[in-house]
DNA sequence: TAGATTGTTAATCGATTAACAATC
DNA sequence: TAGATTGTTAATCGATTAACAATC
């Protein structure tokens, strides 16, 4: 329903909007938060006026308000348990960085091939045998999943996830993976990413 | 003037090609192409003709002048420099990710304001203290840097990046830049990835 | 030939941008 | 009031999609 570039805005606002609060900001407008994402004031506005927003000419729109607005959409109020796979370099940096509990969000458990590594707690979250996976995943009902696997395992154990009942998959392996449209995939495609900096960054840039 | 998702999607049919290539196929279609970006067929014939392939009907694409055109457009026969900014557990991971040689950007240095872990060599790239970034960018004609510093440094990091002489920034830090245009920065924002995944795996996609 | 794919043009679609009266 | 911002509509822009004759 909400298009994935208004979601990622408003993932984006909030974030920017619990940083005003601590600092005492109660109001803000919207060319403030385009700023934020690299966008317009329109923009911001039309995003704020599909969450139901409405702000007001002198004021802007009121903090409080726009963090309650977007944490409902994000339905924050509830935690989200997601698994990680595969226990690299990536995979480790990961979990350290959600550690923190912070967010919503939450690794609940990983998993990985290699027996060295499991049953080992590491950043809060206990690893376990890629075979206990499919287990897991129905009986805690999980549906998010992030997969740092190499590239040679990526679409196997993508299979696994979602005949496990997995519906949305983190992939930073660099392969595409081949799933079914009701599967919600999300790239994050690092050589690619580099590739194109270097490209516009060599001043062939429009 | 190549348009940014045109340069994202050619980094991605190489990688295909290349894969293709070692499996020993000669030619390609369209679809096949489209199927690696979830493209369509005749976005990916745009892309192609805006490189000045052309294939023919039967035959589809010829394997090697497809990346022998892309390598060209990427300039993939210089190596390009690139340096790393923060060895936390990202750049760690990112400095593993990159010792191949594979691809033709090559990590040369890292930069830490952790005087532990300068003068380390961690993946064949040499950490040096932060303080020296700038006239090592200079010296030796650096415009690409990976910036992996918490987000309470970024902005700083990133004024210091920008003077040295630094055209394009690879961010990995949850905050949004505040750089002149010429600069071109591309975020890669994991936890708005992932609150991005969790609504769309929960059921509320469109 | 028949059939799938090609290059290329025209139509569609959606998002961004511009514009402006209403508001505080 | 004057001025900046708001909600909202209309215009623009660009990319995607559809279409189709030409080709091997």
């Amino acid at each position: 329903m909400t298009p994935e570039k208004t979601v990622a805005r408003l993932s984006l606002y909030r974030r920017f909007l619990k940083l005003a609060k601590d600092e005492g900001t109660s109001n803000v407008y919207s060319h403030q938060l385009a700023d934020m994402v690299r966008g317009t004031s329109a923009q911001v506005r039309r995003d704020l006026m599909a969450l139901g927003c409405s702000g007001s000419p002198q004021k802007g729109y009121d903090v409080n308000e726009l963090i309650k607005h977007i944490d409902e959409f994000f339905n924050t109020s509830e935690v989200v348990d997601v698994i990680l796979v595969g226990i690299g370099n990536i995979g480790r940096a990961l979990l350290s960085y959600f550690k923190s509990g912070k967010s919503h969000i939450n690794i609940v458990a990983s998993f990985d091939s290699d027996r060295q590594k499991v049953d080992r707690v590491i950043n809060n979250s206990k690893c376990y045998y890629i075979e206990e996976l499919s287990k897991f995943v129905s009986e805690n009902n999980i549906k998010t999943a992030i997969l740092c696997v190499p590239a040679s395992e990526a679409q196997q154990t993508a299979d696994v996830l979602m005949h496990s009942g997995i519906k949305g998959i983190l992939n930073f392996a660099p392969v595409r993976l081949k799933l079914p449209a009701n599967i919600f995939v999300e790239d994050v495609d690092i050589t690619m990413n580099i590739e194109k900096l270097v490209y516009f960054s060599s001043g062939k840039r429009k």
